[in-house]
DNA sequence: ACGACTGTTGACACATAATGTCAGGAGGCC
DNA sequence: GGCCTCCTGACATTATGTGTCAACAGTCGT
């Protein structure tokens, strides 16, 4: 039996049985225990929720697979949008994820929901006319994920060039332009840069933590004041 | 990337793709051509239903009944991206369905996706150049939905007007615009008509069949030439 | 606190599977 | 016919998987 094969025999036996230990999994797959911790291994590393006890054994912890979906037809027609917008408007990567989305969704809902799947009238032509963008937007979200300075140059609407460093603290969507909301360092103050004038790029090792008064929530709810 | 790893990743890229050549996944997975046909051999062998055919490609067909896997995180993000944009963008009906998807996707996705939800960091702020509409979105789009054709004067860039009688085919989001698709019947032709430009429309109890040539598909055909 | 049970990890030698390259064949499409 | 694509075989090379042995750590019942 392949490798490959072995995997999936496993994620099968996890699904079906609350409570496999490593030995009976290697009986059943004739294969050594080792194999097996290996095995298991590496499906954790792939994403599969696999618990493992000491003294008990493995069980399969449940949102491995995704469960049947219901919608109505206005809300599928506002996830479609949604998603069709991200993949034209959204760098590369995430356009490829908002893909994956429909792909997953149109197999989880029920036959008619996938007909007005299809069917749903509201399109994001791709765009003619947004800026070039001289940063990775896919690079900056990671940024923004592990909490990593990042330091470049800006050049401001009287195209006034500055260096600057700051927390990246996430991306707004704003129409035909991205802005980096950050807090900068150099204002000592949130800031948002558009991603077309930002220039030579780097991310910094060094990472910030969250500190009251200069995350992303404390924005947003200055904005709304 | 491992071997089981890729074969689940064409599964899922010929789910959201109708037709992949050897080729394009050759190049997406970094693995020469010679592996891919190794790979799509083996998804066979074990009952995975894809055809492929000499001089096309490869299509995964219907009936390929295995759950997706559950969203991962940078699913979330676009998805989450997606409704947010919808939220702010789009009129209040669609924006009242797309705050449900969040809800209902809450209900299905393990505790650790529900925080990466919760922190996404990708935002849409409230935009706030957007023309002031003049026609609701939601009667267009239940005139698209019922095939209805609607009346309305319409003023152009260069401020002329016009009376148009056209058949609604669906919606596009243009940054900061929405527009109309339609099959123009003054012009007999396809034409786009801004949203804000649209004044005194009527929804007309006449319908139409949509005929070869007429359709949005055929629209979206000719834009992509 | 103890012992039995089970998961986890490392090391190492060995076997096997995966991969790329090259070559050729067969079938769809215009 | 020419082009594109899937498909298959062979072969050298490399990467990966595997079993064995060993030690450590966490759980559970007593």
């Amino acid at each position: 039996m392949r490798r490959a094969d072995r995997l999936f025999e496993i994620i099968q036996i996890l699904r079906r049985r609350k409570l496999v230990r490593a030995r009976d999994l290697a009986e059943k797959l004739e294969v050594s225990e080792r194999t097996i911790y290996r095995d298991v291994s590496d499906l954790m590393a792939s994403g599969v929720p696999i618990d493992g006890e000491a003294g008990v054994g493995y069980i399969l912890r449940e949102g491995f697979d995704l469960p049947p979906l219901m919608f109505n037809e206005q809300e599928i027609e506002a996830l479609v949008l949604g998603v069709r917008i991200v993949e034209t408007w959204a760098d590369e990567k995430l356009a490829e994820a908002a893909g994956n989305v429909i792909a997953k969704v149109e197999t989880v809902i029920p036959e008619r929901l996938r007909q007005h799947m299809a069917e749903t009238a509201l399109i994001a032509p791709a765009n003619h006319w947004t800026e070039p963008m001289t940063v990775d937007p896919s690079v900056l979200r990671e940024a923004v994920r592990k909490r990593q300075k990042v330091r470049f140059d800006y050049r401001d609407g009287e195209d006034r060039a500055t260096r600057r460093s700051v927390r990246p603290l996430g991306l707004a969507f704003y129409g035909p332009v991205w802005l980096l909301v950050s807090w900068c360092e150099l204002r000592d103050d949130f800031r948002s840069f558009r991603l077309d004038r930002i220039a030579d790029m780097t991310v910094l090792n060094e990472t910030f933590r969250p500190e009251p008064g200069k995350t992303i929530q404390d924005f947003l709810k200055r904005d709304a004041e």
